[in-house]
RNA sequence: GCCCGGGUAGCUCAGGGGUAGAGCAGGGGAUUGAAAAUCCCCGUGUCGGUGGUUCGAUUCCGCCCCCGGGCA
């Protein structure tokens, strides 16, 4: 089982990240959970690498290997590859990342009007991530976008398959699963995170639960509005991950839990 | 029992004689190196019930019901 998960990625997260407990990991070797240390900011590109190499190593072992888990992007990316990009410099990574997302779009118009007119002005990630590109390789993202290579689906058979539920079920089981998390410790697991101090737009900073039990810790907010904050994050979530698979993935054979062994 | 407030979208509430909005929740969509992220789009609901006034009532008036608070 090769785990494609964004959050069930960092060590720091085991319950909160819903990272299987040991105990479920002995009939079958697990691999990539809890593997990345928070102050980390994984990415696609390099899990996909990662990800690619215990693929090749479940192989040469004779056993067939399962890439389980909900990010989108990160599955795509393993299977049809992502654009070459080169390393991002490190200074120009900061800075832009240290300016205010008003002036990052005025300045990616200025320095990439083609990059600026496709995106939404609020969308601040993509924006950052444009403005780093041009400025640290001195071309556009679209010119390094116009092929993706890395993908395993060119030399490989895959199968995906989609396991879903019905939305009212998931909401059901978003809360049953977020009360579970608490009752496993999942607050004791947030202070140990928020008193590693780490920069709070880290990926561990903004999983899920995380920053509604911050705010608990220090005094923002009470556990019960933490609890429907994070479930109603949770939610939404979900129903991003059904968007995704609906849309990006619809020739992937479509599964619910309890159908059988299909 | 009496006196004040309130009863408007799933929730919290705004509004006001020409059949209504906001936030949250919820739904749809995007998605190329922080993706459990970051964004875009979507608001008809007997305006508590019932009579009346009016060309027209959710809005004004009467009565009734329900929920707060106060006085007994």
């Amino acid at each position: 089982m090769i785990n494609a998960d964004a959050s069930q990625l960092y060590t720091d997260l085991p319950i909160l990240s819903a990272q299987p407990p040991a105990a479920e990991r002995t009939a079958v070797p697990h691999r990539l959970y809890g593997i990345i240390d928070g102050a980390q900011a994984c990415n696609t590109a390099r899990w996909a690498a990662i990800a690619r190499a215990e693929i090749d190593s479940a192989l040469a072992d004779g056993r067939l290997p399962i890439v389980t888990g909900g990010s989108g992007l990160y599955l795509r990316t393993l299977l049809d590859g992502i654009a070459e990009v080169p390393p991002i410099d490190a200074a120009v990574r900061i800075a832009v990342r240290a300016m205010d997302p008003g002036d990052a779009h005025a300045a990616l118009q200025r320095e990439d009007p083609g990059g600026a007119a496709r995106l939404a002005p609020a969308d601040r990630q993509r924006t950052m991530r444009a403005l780093e590109v041009v400025r640290s390789t001195g071309r556009p993202l679209a010119h390094w976008q116009t092929a993706a290579t890395g993908g395993i689906a060119a030399t490989m058979a895959v199968r995906g398959i989609v396991v879903d539920r019905p939305r009212a079920e998931l909401h059901a089981r978003v809360a049953a699963r977020f009360a579970a998390m608490l009752e496993a410790g999942a607050l004791a697991e947030v202070e140990r995170l928020l008193a590693r101090g780490l920069d709070p737009a880290l990926p561990v900073m903004k999983a899920l639960g995380v920053p509604p039990l911050i705010a608990v810790l220090t005094g923002r907010s009470t556990l019960a509005d933490a609890v429907a904050a994070a479930c109603a994050d949770t939610r939404r979530y979900a129903k991003r991950q059904q968007t995704w698979f609906r849309n990006q993935t619809p020739e992937w054979e479509r599964v619910q839990p309890g159908d059988g062994d299909t």
